[in-house]
DNA sequence: AGAAAAATGCGTCTCATGGACACAGTAAAG
DNA sequence: CTTTACTGTGTCCATGAGACGCATTTTTCT
């Protein structure tokens, strides 16, 4: 890595930690700003509600909320932060943790990001890539540890269970985006495929087949139950090891 | 949808069948190709190999390949038809699969496909968006079929399964490429952030210290190990359901 | 009050990218 | 040897991110 790239990978990650964290002294000469970086986020998140994250350019943010291209810059440093606006604020703040066992506490856990990821599927494409987290992701976090309270895990332990639930659930949203229900586009291209060459795929073609037939569509619920069931798994076994040491 | 865009999609995909699945009748008159789809698909994954997704233009790949940028048309119908063939190139195939047990063979698929794709972080990129799955990509679902052989699951439990397996192996390829690492840049600027507001975010900072201490870096095991103990909770209880009927 | 300083709104330019189109050259078929 | 399908590529256009500069507006300081 060039020194170059270093001090451009700073000073974008600097611009985006002052947007998110407001670290912004309040200006005071000049002109009122007509704009405020939610504002131009809520713009941005308009459209991509409407025409996914390929629509917000900044020609659009800028004609959604009335004003000229350029003067978005005034707020914004560029693109990569107004994405990195529209996720924080498209997370929102994660519920209040009821207190109760923590297989539930996780799976709700689970339950809600998922709710709330997948009514805006292009914020799981911001969460994705390489990005600083904001403060509602870190809420996120932090009320998932919260939810594996008691469990008898290291903290490295709980924070792989953490991802292993969220990219679950990352990859179920993306999968339904896809639209791999069987009136889809996609599936209506792969089904004269798969169905020609049966015979080098068998045991694709019958899973399809079955799961059809079943009209299947858990597959949320199973991979989270799956999960818990696995750490469960873990957890019982670190109690027996306890125990036996004494 | 407007009949415009389905148009639109139909031809797309129809153009990315007919490179996958190779349904082109061979050209008879005129001067001889100099080019073949799959030589710009390799100069394209040479590119992405150095310099990630973002530097793949029509430019590019031309340049590599010493041809002028529309020359690349004649073979491929647009940018999006080169990813596609670049990912099915680079996901290759998949290994045979050993005759063992399911929990040993699926855990061999889960690390074999986190080798493969982690040596080339573009490719979950591109698998992770809309796509006509190519021979490679249905090659491994097969292989990943084939390893839970005898498993008493339905068809679309084990689709299930598969999804959440490699959900998860893509997740962590992902979150090692934003590096995560205490050195990375985005480290960097995470943790003053996170230590002036520790008191917000207690469980986080928290975790985060115990997993640095001891020096955590089985995220991809410790998922893996958890899915299989969940699936075979659930093959437990099948099988006993199975018992108790007889 | 008046001047200086600081901040804003935004027009203009540049550069990269994907892709449509047309035209000339080439090699096989008749 | 003409016809014809197919190839290589230059030209052109639309769209997108963003640098830069300038006029304008407020606040602060003398």
């Amino acid at each position: 890595m060039t020194a170059q790239s270093r001090d451009d990978a700073q000073a974008r990650l600097s611009g985006v930690a002052d947007l998110l964290w407001r670290t912004r002294p309040p200006g005071r000469r000049g002109p009122k700003p007509k704009l405020t970086p939610e504002q131009i986020a809520d713009a941005a998140i308009a459209i991509a509600d409407r025409g996914g994250l390929p629509a917000v350019t900044m020609q659009h943010v800028a004609d959604e909320l009335g004003t000229a291209k350029m003067a978005l810059y005034r707020y914004v440093p560029g693109r990569t932060e107004v994405e990195a606006l529209m996720l924080d604020r498209a997370l929102g703040t994660p519920c209040e943790p009821e207190q109760d066992a923590w297989q539930s506490a996780l799976t709700r856990w689970a339950t809600k990001l998922y709710e709330c990821a997948s009514r805006r599927p292009w914020s799981i494409e911001l969460i994705q890539r390489p990005h600083l987290p904001g403060p509602n992701e870190l809420a996120w976090f932090e009320a998932g540890l919260s939810a594996m309270g008691e469990l008898p895990l290291e903290g490295g332990e709980k924070l792989d269970a953490l991802a292993m639930l969220s990219g679950h659930v990352m990859s179920i949203i993306r999968q339904q985006a896809a639209g791999l229900t069987p009136e889809s586009e996609l599936a209506a291209a792969l089904a004269p495929i798969l169905e020609q060459r049966a015979g080098e795929y068998p045991l694709t073609v019958a899973a399809f087949a079955q799961s059809e037939k079943s009209g299947r569509d858990g597959a949320l619920r199973f991979g989270i139950e799956r999960m818990i069931a696995g750490i469960e798994a873990l957890a019982a076994e670190r109690l027996r090891g306890r125990q036996s040491k004494r």
